[in-house]
DNA sequence: TTGGAAAGTCAACAAGACTGACATAAAATT
DNA sequence: AATTTTATGTCAGTCTTGTTGACTTTCCAA
């Protein structure tokens, strides 16, 4: 691409789109997001659980009553992915499936008093480093966050990210 | 919103800190995350390589002549989990490893031409979404969102991040 | 009543991470 | 010169998390 030129095409500054600074970007989401990570990551090393029932568990609590189906087009996973990780949530009291009243196919998903505490002790470590990098960086720089990781999206999870913005499913 | 405290607890607007709003974060991290894979993960499966692969050759191009410590460090793996990818792209001829002249136990790493080939392929795939991401945002928002993802890596990983910054290694 | 959707299960497999043990060569230290 | 440390590679085995394919059960709806 030979890069360098200096002099933006048009009269406006685009050099913030130059290969170089949008290779920065590309390792600034792959290390960052290792630290995204990190710490649910440690605490779920004491359980016999991994980042997969995180996502579970996070998803259940922000949608309670969730179908297994919904789950399923959040995480992007298939549905045998999700039943081995599921099942095991189910079995040790995690996680309760109720048959649906209107649809009885269906399973709704739900956190127990456990699930929750487990679920809550994750995200709080996860929200803990969110929390101080928000504050370090401020509420300009989280906007623009947030906005760049929007446009990241694929157009069906952006649509699952914005649907879970305001209420539930 | 109906979000927790309407008013701040000091006389600055900390709204941007409550836990729905951290929430929002982790998720657009997660689903963000997916797009920024999605392009490589697809163009890798014509080949017989995976993520980690992508990985190596990101990074081998980003500081040539890297070795294998190097970029154990920078990549976060055992050097087993490492050693399996390099050795098929040493064997597919992507990349060559160089015994170091000053010291001879170190293996020096470069792209052959072959590889330079598939890192750009694949990095010009992200590079696209990455780009159009940008271009929708705009210019302030970018600077916001490498200032919050950096203030999220883990120290060390914020280290390669800007040792990687100036010069190669 | 029958077709199809939703959910669950079983089996087999693969990528990519891990640990632990061991081998070799070369550099560094004693 | 002998010993230790470092850099790398390799073998073997395990774990998590994903995949596909085949099959069953349940049950809604045409």
């Amino acid at each position: 691409m030979a890069e360098g030129g200096p002099g933006p095409s048009s009269g406006e500054n685009l050099l913030f789109l130059t290969d170089d600074q949008l290779r920065r970007g590309i390792e600034a989401m792959f290390f960052a997001y290792r630290g995204f990570t990190a710490d649910p990551d440690r605490i779920l090393e004491n359980y016999a659980y991994g980042r997969a029932h995180h996502r579970a568990l996070h998803f259940i609590r922000r949608s309670p009553g969730t179908t297994v189906n919904n789950l399923l087009a959040t995480l992007g996973v298939t549905k045998q992915s999700l039943n081995r990780v599921l099942r095991t949530l189910i079995e040790d009291g995690l996680v309760e499936s109720r048959v649906g009243r209107r649809d009885k196919r269906e399973r709704h998903l739900f956190l127990t008093t456990k699930g929750v505490t487990l679920e809550h002790e994750l995200s709080e470590a996860q929200r803990r480093r969110m929390r101080a990098a928000y504050r370090t960086a401020g509420p300009a720089a989280v906007a623009g966050f947030r906005q760049v990781l929007e446009a990241m999206m694929e157009p069906e999870m952006r649509r699952q990210y914005q649907s879970l913005k305001d209420g539930s499913a």
